[in-house]
DNA sequence: CTGGTTGCAAAATTTTTGCACTGGT
DNA sequence: ACCAGTGCAAAAATTTTGCAACCAG
């Protein structure tokens, strides 16, 4: 995804240089908090506002073009919408992996559901651990 | 479980009955946000501060006699440790429901972490949708 | 043009902290 | 009796709001 103002267009929301930016930057790091995304977007955009970015962000998730991921003792993060996936989340360095493989979960939630009368809408599955790369240097 | 002073004891806390009110409470609604928990513990013990609630709560989660859901869209929640289990989370009227049955998602959980050298440690299903009960509120 | 969007500053809300006092063990 | 734990009030951090100026369509 790199059309980010037929993304907001599609959105009914107007393509302006704020959102574009906030929407860059998260694409760039795939799940960033509000603050995260603040300075980030500032570094492109200095005059930008935090109000703006938060103003933003509610308005692109209820529009679906971000989703906020929470996150056990951590400020939630936003990401673009895309496939449901499974999040992993290193406890470590905080860092964030998506892993398109629900399949067989998928299988199970809906199962559930069913036996349960419940109308299931949206699957979330985070991961918590120890990422390749925090257990290499945790080693040395 | 009812002998929170033993279960608090276990986990090198004292048995204040502060603490034991926010078990009592939580154990009896089985997810509650900080508000939540502030507000039913003060009936039964009108004096308790809110910054006792938030010390509390933090300490209770670090030593793992608490476990905070974080829920999209929404202050997170907390509930006693237990076996880990799914969330049904209705977007309707908020409450959350356990179901133990991760058996099936577990091993794909596992497999997915040993295929990527992931340390898995803690893993946290949440499934959005609308409970039985709002479905026929909202068929009347 | 014009209605949605922005930036700012102020307000509201939420969470944390410092400290004297209290109460479990 | 000791020291962790409490309540309070103040501070810090986070999020929301109102409004005049601005700009995308």
């Amino acid at each position: 995804m790199t059309d980010y103002v037929t993304l907001l267009k599609e959105n009914d929301l107007k393509a302006t240089f704020q959102r574009i930016s906030i929407l860059e930057v998260i694409d760039r790091n795939g799940h960033m908090s509000v603050e995260d995304i603040y300075e980030e977007v500032i570094k492109v955009h200095p005059s930008i506002s935090l109000a703006t970015i938060y103003k933003n962000i509610i308005l692109m998730v209820e529009k679906t073009v971000l989703v906020e991921v929470p996150i056990t003792g951590k400020k939630p993060k936003y990401e673009l919408s895309k496939a449901d996936h499974i999040h992993l989340v290193c406890t470590e360095c905080g860092e964030v992996e998506d892993k398109m493989c629900m399949e067989t979960t998928d299988k199970v939630f809906h199962a559930l559901s069913e036996k349960e009368h419940f109308r299931l809408n949206k699957r979330q599955v985070n991961l918590y651990g120890i990422c390749e790369a925090c257990q290499e240097v945790k080693a040395s």
